[in-house]
RNA sequence: UGGGGAGUCGCCAAGCUGGUUAAGGCAGCGGAUUUUGAUUCCGCCAUACGAGGGUUCGAAUCCUUCCUCCCCAG
C-alpha cells in the first residue's frame, strides 16, 4: 500500500521510512515546515533538518516532498498555546500539534496524495482488533511517546503506523547505522515541535507582555517581584530569583486576580502535592470514557512515572482523577493521560 | 550620648582557644537529561573576610583607631 512518512530529519522518522519501505510499501517521505516566524535567527534549524531528511530519503531510495502547514500550526496550535499562557496556565503544544497537525492536516494531505496510511517515527504502537484500535506505549519505556498521542481518535489511528514503536532507541540507531543513514547519530531533538529549543522566557516575551506583580510566600509575605504570571509554571524553581536563608523556592500557585505568584520553600512542600485533580476537554482513544471504578494509572506530565489512580465524576468532557498517593506539582494546562497497563486510554487538560 | 552586640561572595551562613588553596546552602551562570513548560543531575561562582594601623615566622581569627548597623538605656 502507499504510505506517506512524515520525515523530520531525525533518526526515528528516517528509520520509520526505511522500515516501511522494507515492509514492501510504496513509500513517500514528506517534510513538514510548520514554523516560519524566525527563519533568520540562530535557533532555526529547519534548513539543516530538511537537508538531513533529504539525505536520508536519498539513501533509503524514496521521494521526499516538502509541505508547509505554518498557517494551520499557527491557527490551531500556537494561538491556543498563547491563549493558555495568557490565562496563566502551562499548555503542552505538542499534544495539540499531534492532534491537529501531524495527524490531521498532515494526514488529510497524505490521503489526498492517495496514501492509505501515514507513518511517523513516534515511539508508540497501534493494535487493532477488527476495526477497534488501541494506542499502546512504545516498547522502549524510556522513549515512550504515547503521552503526546493520547488525543488521537479511532479514525486517526486507523490510518497510522508507527514502525519504530516496537523497537528500542538503541535498536533504531543501530538499524540506521547499518543502513548507512547519515543521521544515525544525530542528537535527539528537543523543544517545542517544529519550533525547537530556545530561551523560553525570551521567546514567550515576544508574544506576551510583561505584567509584574508580587511574589508572596504561603503566609502572604512579599518575598520578591515576578515579571508576569505567564512566565512561570507550577513547580518551577529556576528564575524566581529569591536568595537567602533556607531551602530553594518553588512556584506553588498563581493568583490570577491578584496577579500574585505564590512560592514555597522546599521541593517537598505540602502545597506542591495534590492527591486529586480535575481535567476538562477530555479525549478518549476508544471514544468512551473508562469505567470510573476500575484502577488505572496516570501521568500528570510527560516522562513521569505512572501513578495509580481511579476516576470519578466522569462527565461529557470532564473528569476527576484521584491518585492513591499525592502527585508533585500538578499543573493546570498540562495533560493528564490515563493508562490501563500498556494501553493508553486518553486524557484531558488539567484544570486544577 | 552612655552600656552591650555585630560587620565573611548578590542573600543566608560556618570558621573566630592564630598556622589550609576561607565550609555549606540560596540566588545566578554554564552543561547533561528531555519532542511541552518544569523538575532532576553535573560543573562554575570571595588571593577575599567593613577600613586603616599594629603584634607575629604566620591573622578572617589577637591588639588598636575609625566607619556602619542592631539592641538596651536616655
Amino acid at each position: 500500500m502507499k504510505v506517506v512518512v512524515g520525515m523530520s530529519g531525525g533518526v526515528d522518522s528516517a528509520v520509520a521510512a526505511l522500515l516501511a519501505k522494507r515492509a514492501g510499501h510504496e513509500v513517500v517521505g514528506l517534510f513538514m515546515k510548520n514554523w516560519e516566524d524566525d527563519d533568520d535567527d540562530e535557533y532555526c534549524s529547519t534548513r539543516e533538518d530538511l537537508v538531513d531528511a533529504a539525505a536520508a530519503a536519498d539513501t533509503i531510495g524514496i521521494e521526499l516532498e516538502a509541505v508547509n502547514f505554518s498557517a494551520e500550526y499557527k491557527e490551531r496550535v500556537f494561538a491556543e498555546f498563547l491563549r493558555e499562557y495568557a490565562a496563566g496556565r502551562t499548555p503542552n503544544p505538542d499534544v495539540l500539534c499531534n492532534a491537529e497537525i501531524k495527524f490531521r492536516a498532515f494526514l488529510d494531505h497524505a490521503m489526498r496524495l492517495g496514501a492509505e496510511k501515514i507513518a511517523t517515527g513516534h515511539y508508540a504502537r497501534v493494535v487493532s482488533e477488527g476495526n477497534v484500535f488501541s494506542l499502546m506505549r512504545g516498547k522502549d519505556n524510556t522513549k515512550d511517546q504515547s503521552y503526546f498521542l493520547h488525543r488521537l481518535t479511532q479514525e486517526q489511528l486507523s490510518r497510522v503506523i508507527f514502525p519504530v514503536g516496537g523497537l528500542k532507541k538503541t535498536e533504531v540507531r543501530r538499524i540506521a547505522l547499518e543502513a548507512g543513514l547519515p543521521n544515525h547519530a544525530k542528537k535527539d531533538s528537543t523543544g517545542i515541535c517544529f519550533i525547537g529549543e530556545r530561551p523560553f522566557r525570551e521567546f514567550l516575551n515576544r508574544y506576551l507582555p510583561k505584567a509584574p506583580g508580587a511574589i508572596v510566600d504561603d503566609k502572604g509575605k512579599r518575598v520578591g517581584e515576578h515579571m508576569g504570571l505567564a512566565f512561570y509554571t507550577i513547580g518551577q524553581r529556576k528564575g524566581i530569583g529569591i536568595g537567602g536563608a533556607g531551602e530553594a523556592w518553588y512556584v506553588a500557585d498563581k493568583r490570577i486576580a491578584a496577579n500574585e505568584l505564590v512560592v514555597v520553600q522546599g521541593h517537598d512542600h505540602p502545597l506542591l502535592m495534590k492527591k486529586t485533580l480535575s481535567a476538562a476537554d477530555t479525549a478518549w482513544v476508544s471514544g468512551n470514557a473508562p469505567a470510573t471504578a476500575s484502577a488505572h494509572t496516570a501521568k500528570t506530565r510527560y516522562r513521569q512515572a505512572d501513578a495509580p489512580c481511579t476516576l470519578s465524576k466522569v462527565l461529557e468532557s470532564e473528569v476527576r482523577v484521584d491518585f492513591s498517593s499525592p502527585q508533585w506539582a500538578v499543573t493546570p494546562g498540562q495533560s493528564v493521560v490515563l493508562y490501563d497497563g500498556e494501553i493508553c486510554l486518553g486524557g484531558g487538560v488539567i484544570n486544577s
